[in-house]
DNA sequence: CTCTTTGCAAAACATTTGCATGCCT
DNA sequence: AGGCATGCAAATGTTTTGCAAAGAG
Protein backbone atom coordinates (compact mmCIF):
# COMPACT_ATOMS: atom_id res chain seq x y z
CA UNK A 1 0.00 0.00 0.00
CA UNK A 2 1.33 3.12 -1.00
CA UNK A 3 1.46 6.18 1.08
CA UNK A 4 -0.09 8.64 -1.57
CA UNK A 5 -2.81 6.23 -1.95
CA UNK A 6 -3.66 6.21 1.83
CA UNK A 7 -3.45 9.77 1.62
CA UNK A 8 -5.92 9.89 -1.05
CA UNK A 9 -8.16 7.61 0.58
CA UNK A 10 -8.02 10.02 3.60
CA UNK A 11 -8.83 12.62 1.75
CA UNK A 12 -12.04 10.69 -0.07
CA UNK A 13 -13.51 10.42 3.66
CA UNK A 14 -12.86 14.11 4.49
CA UNK A 15 -14.51 14.86 0.79
CA UNK A 16 -17.51 12.04 1.46
CA UNK A 17 -18.04 13.51 4.41
CA UNK A 18 -18.48 17.59 3.21
CA UNK A 19 -15.31 18.47 4.98
CA UNK A 20 -13.18 20.75 2.71
CA UNK A 21 -9.65 19.84 1.80
CA UNK A 22 -6.61 21.87 3.27
CA UNK A 23 -3.37 21.52 3.52
CA UNK A 24 -3.02 21.41 6.63
CA UNK A 25 -5.11 18.77 6.77
CA UNK A 26 -3.25 16.57 4.33
CA UNK A 27 -0.15 17.90 5.85
CA UNK A 28 -1.48 16.02 8.73
CA UNK A 29 -2.63 12.87 7.70
CA UNK A 30 0.69 12.67 5.72
CA UNK A 31 2.43 12.85 8.76
CA UNK A 32 0.29 10.19 10.55
CA UNK A 33 0.99 8.14 7.33
CA UNK A 34 4.89 8.36 7.36
CA UNK A 35 5.57 8.16 11.13
CA UNK A 36 3.27 5.09 11.00
CA UNK A 37 3.27 5.03 14.71
CA UNK A 38 1.07 6.48 17.62
CA UNK A 39 1.53 9.89 18.17
CA UNK A 40 0.13 12.92 20.68
CA UNK A 41 -1.53 15.80 19.77
CA UNK A 42 2.15 17.42 20.78
CA UNK A 43 4.38 15.25 18.64
CA UNK A 44 1.97 16.43 16.10
CA UNK A 45 2.28 19.97 16.71
CA UNK A 46 5.92 20.32 16.79
CA UNK A 47 5.81 18.81 13.48
CA UNK A 48 3.54 20.85 12.02
CA UNK A 49 4.44 23.89 12.99
CA UNK A 50 7.88 23.60 11.21
CA UNK A 51 5.60 23.72 8.14
CA UNK A 52 2.97 25.89 9.44
CA UNK A 53 4.65 28.57 11.91
CA UNK A 54 1.30 30.02 12.35
CA UNK A 55 -1.19 26.68 13.22
CA UNK A 56 -2.64 26.37 16.45
CA UNK A 57 -3.49 23.74 18.67
CA UNK A 58 -6.76 24.08 18.56
CA UNK A 59 -6.91 23.44 14.88
CA UNK A 60 -5.31 20.49 15.37
CA UNK A 61 -7.04 18.82 18.34
CA UNK A 62 -10.10 19.47 15.89
CA UNK A 63 -8.55 17.81 13.22
CA UNK A 64 -7.37 14.97 15.31
CA UNK A 65 -10.83 14.41 16.13
CA UNK A 66 -12.41 14.96 12.96
CA UNK A 67 -10.49 12.44 11.65
CA UNK A 68 -10.94 9.73 14.06
CA UNK A 69 -14.84 10.37 13.57
CA UNK A 70 -13.80 9.53 10.21
CA UNK A 71 -12.16 6.19 10.81
CA UNK A 72 -8.63 7.88 9.25
CA UNK A 73 -6.92 7.90 12.67
CA UNK A 74 -7.87 5.51 15.75
CA UNK A 75 -6.74 6.10 19.11
CA UNK A 76 -6.00 4.95 22.76
CA UNK A 77 -5.06 7.11 25.92
CA UNK A 78 -2.23 6.45 27.74
CA UNK A 79 -0.44 8.74 30.75
CA UNK A 80 -3.18 11.22 30.81
CA UNK A 81 -2.19 11.57 27.24
CA UNK A 82 -4.18 10.50 23.79
CA UNK A 83 -2.25 8.76 21.02
CA UNK A 84 -3.28 8.48 17.38
CA UNK A 85 -2.19 6.65 14.61
CA UNK A 86 -3.78 5.80 11.19
CA UNK A 87 -6.01 3.30 10.39
CA UNK A 88 -4.41 1.85 7.18
CA UNK A 89 -7.27 0.62 5.34
CA UNK A 90 -5.27 -2.39 4.08
CA UNK A 91 -5.42 -3.68 7.58
CA UNK A 92 -9.61 -2.77 7.30
CA UNK A 93 -10.05 -6.00 9.67
CA UNK A 94 -10.20 -6.36 13.28
CA UNK A 95 -6.80 -6.18 14.94
CA UNK A 96 -4.64 -4.67 18.00
CA UNK A 97 -1.22 -3.58 18.55
CA UNK A 98 1.88 -3.72 19.99
CA UNK A 99 2.93 -0.39 20.98
CA UNK A 100 6.91 0.58 21.31
CA UNK A 101 7.27 2.58 24.71
CA UNK A 102 10.22 4.72 23.60
CA UNK A 103 9.46 5.37 19.76
CA UNK A 104 5.85 5.04 19.41
CA UNK A 105 6.05 2.38 16.36
CA UNK A 106 3.34 0.23 15.93
CA UNK A 107 2.61 -3.44 15.14
CA UNK A 108 -0.60 -4.81 14.03
CA UNK A 109 -1.18 -8.26 15.81
CA UNK A 110 -3.07 -11.07 14.43
CA UNK A 111 -5.16 -12.38 17.26
CA UNK A 112 -8.10 -10.79 19.50
CA UNK A 113 -9.16 -11.86 23.05
CA UNK A 114 -12.47 -11.92 22.19
CA UNK A 115 -11.90 -15.11 20.18
CA UNK A 116 -10.87 -17.27 23.30
CA UNK A 117 -13.76 -15.52 25.56
CA UNK A 118 -15.79 -18.59 25.43
CA UNK A 119 -19.48 -18.23 27.87
CA UNK A 120 -17.83 -16.20 30.84
CA UNK A 121 -19.85 -13.09 29.27
CA UNK A 122 -22.90 -15.17 28.80
CA UNK A 123 -25.63 -12.27 29.87
CA UNK A 124 -23.17 -9.23 29.87
CA UNK A 125 -23.64 -6.79 26.59
CA UNK A 126 -20.14 -6.51 25.24
CA UNK A 127 -20.23 -3.19 23.76
CA UNK A 128 -16.42 -2.52 22.96
CA UNK A 129 -12.90 -3.94 23.84
CA UNK A 130 -8.94 -2.99 24.47
CA UNK A 131 -6.44 -4.68 23.87
CA UNK A 132 -2.86 -3.15 23.60
CA UNK A 133 0.88 -4.49 24.15
CA UNK A 134 3.29 -2.34 25.34
CA UNK A 135 7.28 -2.74 25.38
CA UNK A 136 10.33 -2.10 23.59
CA UNK A 137 10.99 -2.69 19.35
CA UNK A 138 13.43 -4.70 18.06
CA UNK A 139 15.44 -1.35 17.33
CA UNK A 140 15.00 0.57 20.86
CA UNK A 141 15.54 -2.99 22.54
CA UNK A 142 19.47 -2.48 22.05
CA UNK B 1 -13.33 -13.21 51.15
CA UNK B 2 -14.72 -11.23 53.77
CA UNK B 3 -14.37 -7.16 53.40
CA UNK B 4 -12.88 -6.80 57.17
CA UNK B 5 -9.62 -9.59 56.06
CA UNK B 6 -9.48 -7.36 52.49
CA UNK B 7 -9.11 -3.92 54.66
CA UNK B 8 -6.81 -5.57 57.10
CA UNK B 9 -4.36 -6.52 54.07
CA UNK B 10 -4.80 -2.86 52.94
CA UNK B 11 -4.03 -1.38 56.43
CA UNK B 12 -0.99 -4.28 56.29
CA UNK B 13 0.61 -3.21 52.93
CA UNK B 14 0.62 0.68 54.53
CA UNK B 15 2.41 -0.20 57.42
CA UNK B 16 4.81 -2.59 55.62
CA UNK B 17 6.04 0.40 53.23
CA UNK B 18 6.12 2.53 56.74
CA UNK B 19 3.04 4.53 55.57
CA UNK B 20 0.50 5.89 58.64
CA UNK B 21 -2.77 4.86 59.34
CA UNK B 22 -5.22 7.27 59.00
CA UNK B 23 -9.31 7.11 59.23
CA UNK B 24 -9.16 8.64 55.64
CA UNK B 25 -6.87 6.04 54.37
CA UNK B 26 -9.24 3.52 56.01
CA UNK B 27 -12.49 4.76 54.81
CA UNK B 28 -10.66 5.10 51.05
CA UNK B 29 -9.90 1.80 51.21
CA UNK B 30 -13.38 0.64 52.50
CA UNK B 31 -15.48 2.50 50.03
CA UNK B 32 -13.13 0.59 46.89
CA UNK B 33 -14.02 -3.14 48.87
CA UNK B 34 -17.18 -2.38 49.37
CA UNK B 35 -18.05 -1.18 45.73
CA UNK B 36 -16.26 -3.28 43.87
CA UNK B 37 -15.45 -1.33 40.87
CA UNK B 38 -14.24 0.91 38.98
CA UNK B 39 -14.18 4.30 40.25
CA UNK B 40 -12.99 8.02 39.70
CA UNK B 41 -11.40 10.60 42.00
CA UNK B 42 -14.45 12.24 41.61
CA UNK B 43 -16.58 8.99 42.56
CA UNK B 44 -14.45 9.04 45.62
CA UNK B 45 -14.03 12.91 46.55
CA UNK B 46 -18.16 12.70 46.38
CA UNK B 47 -18.57 9.93 48.55
CA UNK B 48 -15.60 10.52 51.05
CA UNK B 49 -17.17 14.50 51.69
CA UNK B 50 -20.12 12.89 53.64
CA UNK B 51 -17.83 11.85 55.96
CA UNK B 52 -15.23 14.01 55.93
CA UNK B 53 -16.57 17.35 54.79
CA UNK B 54 -13.50 19.24 54.85
CA UNK B 55 -11.28 16.33 53.11
CA UNK B 56 -9.68 17.61 49.91
CA UNK B 57 -9.04 16.67 46.21
CA UNK B 58 -5.36 16.47 46.79
CA UNK B 59 -5.52 14.30 49.63
CA UNK B 60 -7.93 11.63 47.57
CA UNK B 61 -5.32 11.99 45.26
CA UNK B 62 -2.27 11.71 46.27
CA UNK B 63 -3.99 8.58 48.48
CA UNK B 64 -5.16 6.87 45.09
CA UNK B 65 -1.69 6.71 44.09
CA UNK B 66 0.01 5.76 46.73
CA UNK B 67 -2.84 2.45 46.77
CA UNK B 68 -1.95 1.93 43.61
CA UNK B 69 2.20 1.97 44.15
CA UNK B 70 1.29 0.06 47.00
CA UNK B 71 -0.30 -2.99 44.97
CA UNK B 72 -4.10 -2.49 46.91
CA UNK B 73 -5.48 -0.29 43.87
CA UNK B 74 -5.18 -0.97 40.04
CA UNK B 75 -6.53 1.76 37.90
CA UNK B 76 -7.09 2.30 34.55
CA UNK B 77 -8.12 5.50 31.97
CA UNK B 78 -11.23 6.22 30.49
CA UNK B 79 -11.83 9.36 28.37
CA UNK B 80 -9.49 11.31 30.10
CA UNK B 81 -10.01 9.78 33.33
CA UNK B 82 -8.23 7.38 35.68
CA UNK B 83 -10.43 4.75 37.18
CA UNK B 84 -9.56 2.95 40.42
CA UNK B 85 -10.66 -0.52 41.60
CA UNK B 86 -9.71 -2.95 44.33
CA UNK B 87 -6.79 -5.48 43.68
CA UNK B 88 -8.65 -8.44 45.15
CA UNK B 89 -5.55 -10.31 46.79
CA UNK B 90 -7.95 -13.69 46.51
CA UNK B 91 -7.34 -12.89 42.54
CA UNK B 92 -3.28 -12.57 42.88
CA UNK B 93 -3.41 -14.40 39.52
CA UNK B 94 -3.26 -12.36 36.64
CA UNK B 95 -6.42 -11.34 35.16
CA UNK B 96 -8.34 -8.67 33.07
CA UNK B 97 -11.56 -7.12 33.49
CA UNK B 98 -15.17 -6.96 31.78
CA UNK B 99 -16.16 -3.33 33.37
CA UNK B 100 -19.56 -1.86 33.21
CA UNK B 101 -20.09 1.56 31.11
CA UNK B 102 -23.45 2.40 32.86
CA UNK B 103 -22.46 1.27 36.98
CA UNK B 104 -18.39 0.75 36.86
CA UNK B 105 -19.07 -2.89 38.00
CA UNK B 106 -16.49 -5.46 37.16
CA UNK B 107 -16.20 -8.50 36.59
CA UNK B 108 -12.85 -10.79 36.22
CA UNK B 109 -12.12 -12.94 33.00
CA UNK B 110 -9.88 -15.79 33.50
CA UNK B 111 -8.29 -15.30 29.86
CA UNK B 112 -5.28 -13.28 28.84
CA UNK B 113 -4.78 -12.73 25.81
CA UNK B 114 -0.90 -13.12 25.74
CA UNK B 115 -1.48 -17.19 25.92
CA UNK B 116 -2.43 -16.93 22.09
CA UNK B 117 0.14 -14.40 21.01
CA UNK B 118 2.51 -17.09 20.02
CA UNK B 119 5.38 -16.26 18.18
CA UNK B 120 4.12 -13.06 16.97
CA UNK B 121 6.53 -11.12 18.89
CA UNK B 122 9.76 -12.37 18.55
CA UNK B 123 12.14 -9.89 18.90
CA UNK B 124 9.97 -7.70 20.71
CA UNK B 125 10.62 -6.61 24.31
CA UNK B 126 7.06 -7.06 26.07
CA UNK B 127 6.81 -5.26 29.03
CA UNK B 128 3.17 -4.48 29.82
CA UNK B 129 -0.40 -5.29 28.06
CA UNK B 130 -3.74 -3.90 28.47
CA UNK B 131 -7.09 -5.92 28.04
CA UNK B 132 -10.20 -5.09 29.08
CA UNK B 133 -14.07 -5.48 27.85
CA UNK B 134 -16.62 -2.68 27.67
CA UNK B 135 -20.31 -3.18 27.75
CA UNK B 136 -23.49 -3.47 29.96
CA UNK B 137 -23.53 -5.65 32.89
CA UNK B 138 -26.65 -8.06 33.11
CA UNK B 139 -28.34 -5.51 35.62
CA UNK B 140 -27.52 -2.36 33.34
CA UNK B 141 -28.57 -4.43 30.26
CA UNK B 142 -32.38 -4.43 31.56
C1' DC C 1 9.37 14.84 69.33
C1' DT C 2 9.86 13.62 64.53
C1' DC C 3 8.26 12.71 60.27
C1' DT C 4 4.16 11.85 57.58
C1' DT C 5 -0.25 13.45 56.20
C1' DT C 6 -3.42 16.94 55.29
C1' DG C 7 -5.56 21.41 53.59
C1' DC C 8 -5.14 25.31 50.99
C1' DA C 9 -4.02 27.57 47.05
C1' DA C 10 -1.98 27.88 42.96
C1' DA C 11 0.19 25.79 39.01
C1' DA C 12 0.56 22.51 35.38
C1' DC C 13 -1.24 20.07 31.67
C1' DA C 14 -4.28 18.35 28.10
C1' DT C 15 -8.36 19.52 25.96
C1' DT C 16 -12.49 22.27 24.55
C1' DT C 17 -15.24 26.32 23.29
C1' DG C 18 -16.85 31.13 21.41
C1' DC C 19 -16.21 34.34 18.29
C1' DA C 20 -14.37 36.94 14.54
C1' DT C 21 -11.65 36.41 10.42
C1' DG C 22 -10.16 33.92 6.40
C1' DC C 23 -10.31 30.38 2.88
C1' DC C 24 -12.20 26.42 0.10
C1' DT C 25 -15.75 25.20 -3.29
C1' DA D 1 -21.45 34.28 -1.87
C1' DG D 2 -21.96 30.82 1.70
C1' DG D 3 -20.31 27.82 4.88
C1' DC D 4 -16.67 25.39 6.84
C1' DA D 5 -11.76 26.10 8.70
C1' DT D 6 -8.65 28.65 11.34
C1' DG D 7 -6.44 31.64 15.00
C1' DC D 8 -6.84 33.76 19.17
C1' DA D 9 -7.92 33.77 23.70
C1' DA D 10 -10.11 32.24 27.41
C1' DA D 11 -12.46 28.45 29.91
C1' DT D 12 -12.73 23.72 31.40
C1' DG D 13 -11.46 19.58 33.75
C1' DT D 14 -8.16 16.61 35.73
C1' DT D 15 -4.05 16.03 38.06
C1' DT D 16 0.18 17.82 40.47
C1' DT D 17 3.00 20.70 43.51
C1' DG D 18 4.76 23.90 47.47
C1' DC D 19 4.22 25.17 51.82
C1' DA D 20 2.57 25.58 56.47
C1' DA D 21 -0.31 23.40 59.98
C1' DA D 22 -2.21 19.20 62.12
C1' DG D 23 -1.81 14.43 63.34
C1' DA D 24 0.22 9.55 63.86
C1' DG D 25 3.81 6.67 65.93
Amino acid sequence: MSKELNIEWAIERLKEANYKYTDKREALVRYFVDKDRYLSAKDVQEYMSEQFPSLSFDTIYRNLYLFTELGVLESTELNGEKYFHFACRLSGHHHHHFICKNCGKIKALDVCPMSIMGEQLEGYNVETHRFEVYGLCPDCKK
